[in-house]
DNA sequence: CTGAAAGCGCTTACAG
DNA sequence: CTGAAAGCGCTTACAG
């Protein structure tokens, strides 16, 4: 059995204080009062340095009505975009001295546990990543609840929290109209496997469908591979495509990293991009920018979620509950030499 | 102005009963006792359904002294192996009723605010990968206060806490011996940058630099290059290195991304691996299976940290403090044909 | 300048 | 079977 914990009374009673003095000390909280003086100052601090107390944040989070935490919550697995945004996220976190958790939400595994983490005030605040399980309503009632929220999604109407706009089906659309406007006809598309409902895959496969079906174009089946979330099936299936005897002559992929193998699988097949196949992919990673032709994507243009983080504490620091507020942070057709 | 939050207080008031019934009807422990009878249980159930009432978790972890939270930290940015692991820590973690939130530790930013949540009782537990900014005395301060942890480390002993123990330095010496008993002698270096101390990325160099001064070979600084972060960079690198008038026989490097993109330039100078240059990478994801050549990694042999999970969960189970075990997950080298 | 005391929202041993 | 009451560890308005 470990010894208990020790707690703000023992610090006072060590230090021949009240335990009002050891919080003051300790928090350098004081209302418009004086703080005290150094000699107790000082015999607080050996007591927890003797003692090794750590504050208990339940105490603390029950009385003061707020936990110095936020969340940032992100479907999984994570990718260079949520990692970005973390790190955003806990350098503007760290200078006000609030903790950043991140919640990663795994397709098909329960999200009951990580909805309590919002739900129970664990948290005075989050982030939210489109495709996140919750709906406008229950945003609305953590809201008003009190729980600061600024939410990546492209439909809900901002109520009580804030929305952040991307337009990604508007910027896949310009994907496939680029395509489409060049003279091509046989565009295959690389999709995300279909098992699991992710809105994202929807509105990049729907772009792709929606801009066939607005030209008249038939969809050919064949043309359409669901590769997209492994590379060398990227490269196979690209492979393939080519050998076709009427083989693509565009390619649109759901992912970058899959536009990037079929990159490689026309390279060793002899087949130029994009005279032979123009490729487009989704997405916008940084390696697209390096591979030869460079990759024409879709995606944000920047990895910049300043906008987001400083409303996230312009909400948290606001004395009365803000209205909800919409921002914008549109993806966009990034033209580069591939397509 | 938001409504005051309900508590417990306010839905008994509505349904006629005390707080205590309204607290075991909600968390449905009972002591030895009998439940509540489902007339009172369904009134009040009916108050928490009318007034949107959440449970509030600071005065449920004051009380219970627990969290049911724990905590995965590791540094940032994710791998396919930390998400894994936060993975298979969510979905045993959902059974148990227990959240999990990922602490991403980044390097340069200050660590404070990720250490106050596991020191201030905000978790019950975690389970920390390799290169986490704790030591040895801090472990074991937090261990001593009640925190459950298990720790991926080669060189801490354990104390209070569990150690996961795999070896990496052994299993990189492993990689470079196999190349110098192969006959190697010109052998080129993948590197991380170098501008901040990451442990591992010292291990991987250190078990290069080591495993050529055992065998008497001249480092040659020519063949050192910090390209292993940056798949273009690494895929120019070597073919530069190829282009050299005393090119290297053999590659390894820091990274399986960056080992990867070397084989593409290779094989783009017409460069045959294995057989004029001998390839290994590090870290054994997924993608190096699926490369012609397969790529020999050294790595984990398995994404499975189903052990370390399962002792996170004795440790928060058991009654007494548990004494720190050794546990053992070691990397190998895993030989393919690509060197 | 310092301390006694109330109270944040729960849970639970105990009395009725 | 149910409720009154104590108490978890803090913070802070208030009295001295």
């Amino acid at each position: 059995m470990p010894p208990r914990r020790p707690t703000q009374r023992d610090i006072a009673e060590r230090a021949g204080v009240s335990t009002a003095t050891v919080s003051y000390v300790l928090s350098g909280r004081r209302g418009g009062a004086k703080p005290p003086p150094p000699e107790t100052r000082e015999r607080v601090l050996r007591a927890v340095a003797e003692t090794g107390y750590q504050l208990d944040q339940a105490g603390r989070s029950l009385r003061r009505q707020r936990t110095d935490v936020v969340a940032l919550m992100y479907p999984a697995p994570s990718s260079p975009w949520s990692d970005r945004l973390a790190e955003e996220l806990q350098v503007a976190a760290a200078d006000r001295g609030l903790a950043v958790v991140a919640l990663p939400v795994i397709t098909g595994a329960s999200t009951a546990a990580i909805l309590r983490i919002l739900r129970q005030r664990y948290i005075d605040g989050a982030v939210l990543l489109h495709d996140c399980p919750l709906d406008g309503a229950e945003l609305a009632a953590l809201a008003a609840q009190g729980r600061s929220l600024v939410v990546f999604d492209d439909d809900l109407e901002p109520d009580g929290f804030d929305v952040v706009r991307q337009n990604r089906l508007r910027a896949c659309r310009a994907a496939i109209e680029r395509l489409i406007t060049a003279g091509h006809r046989r565009i295959a598309f690389l999709s995300h496997a279909d098992d699991h409902g992710d809105p994202l895959a929807d509105v990049k496969l729907r772009s792709y469908t929606d801009g066939l079906a607005a030209h008249g174009i038939a969809q050919d089946p064949q043309l359409v591979r669901a590769v997209a979330d492994s590379r060398p099936d990227a490269y196979a299936a690209v492979r393939d495509l080519l050998r076709l005897p009427d083989p693509p002559t565009a390619l649109l992929s759901a992912t970058d990293r899959a536009a990037i193998d079929g990159i490689w699988a026309a390279r060793d097949l002899g087949v130029t991009v994009p005279d032979r196949l123009a490729v487009i992919g989704i997405g916008n990673i940084p390696e697209g920018l390096m591979i030869s032709p460079p990759l024409t994507s879709v995606g944000a243009v920047a990895l910049d979620f300043s906008d987001a983080v400083a409303r996230l504490f312009e909400r948290l620091d606001a004395e009365a509950a803000l209205p909800g507020a919409e921002l914008s942070a549109p993806w966009e057709l990034i033209t580069r030499a591939s397509g």
